[in-house]
DNA sequence: GAATAGTGTGCAGGATATTGAACACACGAA
DNA sequence: TTCGTGTGTTCAATATCCTGCACACTATTC
């Protein structure tokens, strides 16, 4: 009937923090990887329109379609809408990582495996931890990602708040910008590979 | 050309597998703190009737609701949405995984260290290969470099004209853009980590 | 120039997320 | 009993998400 409620005051369509934070990042992601809004569409399954207002922050998308953008990203949901970077926005660069070919201490032996002036955006170690050793790390770059292949012993990753224990022959991958551990939980000499890939 | 399109599935609701893990969380999180849809509704700012809906998977909530649920919890959206064991953040390929085989003959058996499903521009590699194996690769995309750790054994390395005997412990660094190949140059088996990066 | 393919944007429309109010039920106190 | 209060659910109405299509624009090719 009447229409009592006319002080709706023709809301913008969107504006909350959470879509203009994912307006930025979705564009700077699609850019970085030279991916059209098409291409995204055809990957993530959301319709180009949907994506191009989601990137203008013209709309506020559903969880089950923030989910599927993830996914063609090939990161979790959290990864995505979370700044990982806002919160620190100070800049941990570890001089000795880069500096040294070898560090060497007590508990933990790094060996540079891949030349240290190349490419900075990839290297190669290789760790051995004594007995009950442990290799804690500083959040590096932000998207910065760790591969490691357990050779010898038993060995526990921390990433964040999660944790996983390997054997040899175990891989894992996990992100290498929040802080990070690699700790030998076996007896004896544990020895693993790893590669940092910054972006 | 013309695609008739009549068969609109007239899908249900909603049972995305977002939104049933949000149900099941939600009760549990108000469970835990024993608040009543009230009492969230009026921590969040979202209405009773919206959290009874997404409790019961009859909705699927927007990225701005479930900011803002997550909120009224006192944790992150990816905290809420995500389940702390199995997205964790640490994927793991266990030794056994036969599924991560990439290619087995006589001469050589290479198994991927890396998820398949992750970024693209980063392989990691275990590859062993028997006495007089070799691994002969066309090249790949331009811009490929691959990093190789000798872990046993004796292996040479071409890439282009150019070729190198390594030693175990020994690493080396090559242009993969262009035809190269890894030989066991020694006696018994042999074995190397290998890193694929592409630009 | 015309045709083709690619980019991102602007619609109309059906589907649905979201809300406030009405509803049904259980519990305890008058 | 009859309130009063709290629980969670259901309903009508609105706002808006989401899609498919059409549009404008830029290159590139014929």
């Amino acid at each position: 009937m009447s229409k009592p409620v006319p002080a709706k005051p023709k809301q913008a369509p969107a504006a909350d923090p959470v879509s203009s934070h994912l307006c930025r990042r979705l564009k700077q992601l699609r850019a970085e990887r030279g991916w059209s809004l098409d291409a995204l569409a055809k990957a993530s399954g959301v319709s180009r329109s949907m994506l191009s207002q989601i990137e203008r922050a013209k709309a506020n998308p559903t969880l089950a379609v923030a989910f599927r953008i993830a996914r063609a990203f090939g990161m979790t949901l959290g990864a995505l809408v979370e700044t990982p970077g806002a919160t620190s926005a100070v800049e941990v660069i570890r001089a000795d990582d880069h500096a040294y070919h070898y560090r060497s201490d007590k508990n933990c032996r790094i060996r540079t495996l891949s030349p240290l002036n190349l490419e900075k955006d990839v290297e190669f170690y290789e760790v051995r931890l004594v007995e009950g050793g442990e290799l804690r790390s500083s959040p590096h770059f932000e998207g910065t990602r760790e591969f490691l292949t357990v050779q010898k012993g038993r060995v526990r990753v921390e990433s964040a708040s999660d944790a996983e224990e390997l054997s040899p022959g175990d891989s894992a991958t996990y992100r290498a910008d929040v802080p990070h551990a690699i700790v030998n939980a076996g007896k004896g000499e544990a020895v693993v590979f790893l590669v940092d890939i910054y972006r």
